[in-house]
DNA sequence: TGTACATCAGTGAACGCGCGTTCACTGATGTAC
DNA sequence: TGTACATCAGTGAACGCGCGTTCACTGATGTAC
């Protein structure tokens, strides 16, 4: 009746198979439980149930593994800019609008990347890729800043353009360094404090964004 | 001709005498060197001059250290604020903008304090006097809010308040953080970078203050 | 289709490191009489 | 003014810990013929 051969416990394949992507996931669970300096190449081997040694043969060291988990994080963030800017229009400050909301959002929800995209030191920033990916997003704030300001595409931003750049960018970014660092907790209150602060108090605070 | 018993290099007293406001010093240099997750405890005892148990008489333990020097950093940076809303008058718009720049100047001339006291979990969090001393900042804000939205003293908040308020602490607060944080140097060249981002970019910025 | 062999992706033990904290101790200081 | 003694503020050696990385190795996989 039994089947011939079958190991009580069945042993993983010697090669995991899909090592590189279980690290990744693994090192984007530790931050968000622990914080980004939580994080130890050690602890992300062992959660992928691999010694501690087998990183090192799809990461140059724990520098390229972060930067790998931010680099994701940099595309995806694009990719939410990017569309939330087409949601916008043709109207500049509905697009940049859009793209508050986005920014927060995936600030919140995805706490982890976000926080480590912003902790340079942590992650290799000669990655491949690194960089042009990391500016895609301010490429995307930038152009619809231009728009806002009535400057052609690809125009040299002028004094008021940076005044409007760096005042969207900075509320955004501060909102959601603030929430995240539970600054505004004694206004969600502890339970469901993500949901809380993203429908009541975001909306609130993007009605004073530079171009509304 | 020479004086008696002089040793030739002057052994330090057993007993230091300022050991504690020196170790803050320590501190404030190592987190400045290294940033906030390069401070230990064992180094700032040894810049301190002292073997690594020494502190022990003076701190609980190494988030103690960082409590003092958070909360020092917290005092100081209330006065900052409360001076600069006296120069705004009975104008609360320039009482607001007036805090704003007094916040990014705090942030930009005390790297190492401002990132430590936005930094929860790195400090004590039960240290004698902090919380008082911590939201003392926190009050100074709120107060021009309710000026500038013509609220009577110690009201509650209402919702126009609250995003009025999340607005304008989100705007110099990343501005802070983004500066801090290298992601304006490409605007600001990498010489004199503070006083660039200051100088320049601040004002402009903060002409998109919500009560500007 | 089979086989030799290079390459790939793991193992697990070991390295040296610096950390925070504890321990028994001792020298200096302050105080009571 | 002197002295006994408690307390304060140091020492330095030791603890156990987890870390990143290296090493020689080996099992599994892919490829050329």
């Amino acid at each position: 009746m039994k089947p011939p051969k079958k190991p009580a416990a069945r042993r993983r394949a010697y090669h995991h198979g899909d090592l590189k992507d279980q690290l990744v996931a693994a090192a984007e669970a530790i931050i968000l439980e622990r914080g980004v300096d939580g994080f130890t190449l050690r602890e992300a081997a062992r959660r992928a149930g691999v010694s501690p040694a087998a990183p090192a043969h799809h990461f140059k060291d724990a520098s390229g593994l972060l930067a790998e988990v931010a680099l994701r994080g940099f595309r995806e963030f694009g990719d939410a800019l990017e569309a939330a800017d087409g949601r916008g229009g043709d109207d500049p400050a509905r697009r940049l609008h859009e793209q508050g909301i986005a920014y927060v959002n995936f600030a919140l929800n995805n706490p982890a990347r976000f926080q480590l995209m912003f902790r340079r030191g942590k992650w290799d920033p000669d990655y491949p890729d690194f960089e042009a990916v990391a500016n895609r997003s301010f490429d995307i704030l930038a152009r619809a800043i231009r728009a806002a300001r009535g400057l052609p595409e690809n125009a040299e931003l002028d004094e008021d353009a940076y005044g409007m750049l760096m005042a969207t960018w900075s509320i955004v970014h501060g909102f959601a360094h603030l929430a995240l660092g539970g600054e505004f907790d004694w206004a969600a209150g502890v339970r469901g404090g993500t949901k809380t602060i993203l429908e009541t108090f975001l909306p609130l605070t993007l009605k004073h964004l530079p171009a509304s």
